[in-house]
DNA sequence: AATTGCGGTTTCGAAATTCGCAAAAAATTA
DNA sequence: TAATTTTTTGCGAATTTCGAAACCGCAATT
C-alpha cells in the first residue's frame, strides 16, 4: 500500500478542487517541479489512490429522483445480490452492511414511475431478495468527494 | 435548464470514463472539431451539469470505515441539522428524505474510534437530533458516478 | 573508501493540447 | 425577409504534456 507523504496529499487536494488543473499550475502553487507532480500523480493513480472522473448533476442529466435503499437478503445471497445490482446503471453506489440491512444501495431515477418500476417490477424479482425498503431522498444537502483533509494524519 | 443534445450526452460519457481526456481525443472519437467540443463543455459547466474532479479511494488514504447514517430530528429542525451536517468533513453525502429518517447521511472515518467519536461525541449532542441509526458498511461493491447512458432518452 | 543499484527528482526540447479570437454558418426572433 | 443571437469553424500563439536523459541521495555491497 503507497504511503501518501504531504506533496501527495497536497496535490490530491489541489486537484479535487479541479480535476483539470494542469500539473506546471499545481508545481507553481506548492514551489515544486512538473515532473515531480507528474511522477506522483502517475504513481498514485497506478496504485488505485484515485482516478480523474467528472461529477455530473444529477438533476441536471434528467435524474430527478434519488433513492437509499435497504434490501434484505436470504443468507447466503448477499454477494450474488450484491453484484447483481452492481451491474445497474442506476445504481452508483453498492455496499455490504452490518444490522437491518445485508445491502444497501444508492440509485437515481429520471422519475418516480421508473423508480417504482425498478422496485416493484425488477428488485422484487431477484432471486435471493427477501425484502426491500425505500427511502425516497427529498432534497440533496451536499454530495461530494472532497475528503482530503490535510490536517489529518491518518494517512 | 440547459437542453442536452447527443454530442453533450457523448461528451459527457467519454469524460466519465477519462476525466482528463483532452478535447481533440474526444473530437477525433466523434468526428466533431476541438473548438465545438470545447465550446459545449464550457457550456455545459457554467450551466452546472459537471465539474472536473477526482475520484478518491478511501481505503487507499487511510479511510477504512464507511458507514450510513440515519437521523430522526425533532420536528422543524431539520433543515437546521442538514446544514451543519453537511459541514463535516467526515460527511461526504447529506440528503433529506421521506419515511422514518427525515436525513440520510454518508460519512468516512479512519476507524471504528473515530466512527464512535462522531456518533457518540458529536451527533448525540447536535441540537435537534433525537435519535440515530449507524448502517456500518463492510464492503464496497460499486461506488461510481458513471450514469450517463446514452441509451436513455430522459434527458 | 569506492561501487552499485534504486527510487525519486530535475531538466529540457519536441509534440500535443489548449486558448483566444475573428469569420462563417446556422438557428431564432422580429 | 432582415436582424440578431447562437453555434461552429479555423487558425496561429501560448501553454501544457510527455519522454528521456542526467542527476541526486542513500543504503547495501564490495
Amino acid at each position: 500500500m503507497l504511503k501518501l507523504d504531504q506533496t501527495d496529499l497536497r496535490i490530491l487536494q489541489s486537484l479535487q478542487a479541479d480535476g483539470r488543473r494542469p500539473y506546471t499550475e499545481i508545481a507553481k502553487q506548492y514551489g515544486i517541479s512538473e515532473g515531480k507532480v507528474r511522477f506522483r500523480i502517475n504513481r498514485m493513480m497506478e496504485s488505485g489512490v484515485f482516478e480523474f472522473v467528472i461529477h455530473t448533476n444529477p438533476s441536471k442529466i434528467g435524474l430527478h429522483v434519488q433513492a437509499i435503499i435497504g434490501i434484505v437478503t436470504k443468507v447466503g445471497y448477499r454477494d450474488k445480490v450484491a453484484m447483481e445490482l452492481a451491474d445497474c446503471k442506476e445504481v452508483r453506489f453498492v455496499g455490504a452492511f452490518a444490522g437491518k440491512y445485508e445491502i444497501m444501495i444508492q440509485a437515481y431515477f429520471p422519475s418516480n414511475d421508473r423508480l417504482i418500476e425498478f422496485t416493484d417490477l425488477y428488485l422484487s424479482k431477484v432471486d435471493g431478495i427477501e425484502a426491500t425498503d425505500v427511502f425516497l431522498e427529498l432534497k440533496d444537502y451536499k454530495d461530494s468527494f472532497s475528503y482530503i483533509d490535510l490536517a489529518d494524519e491518518h494517512i
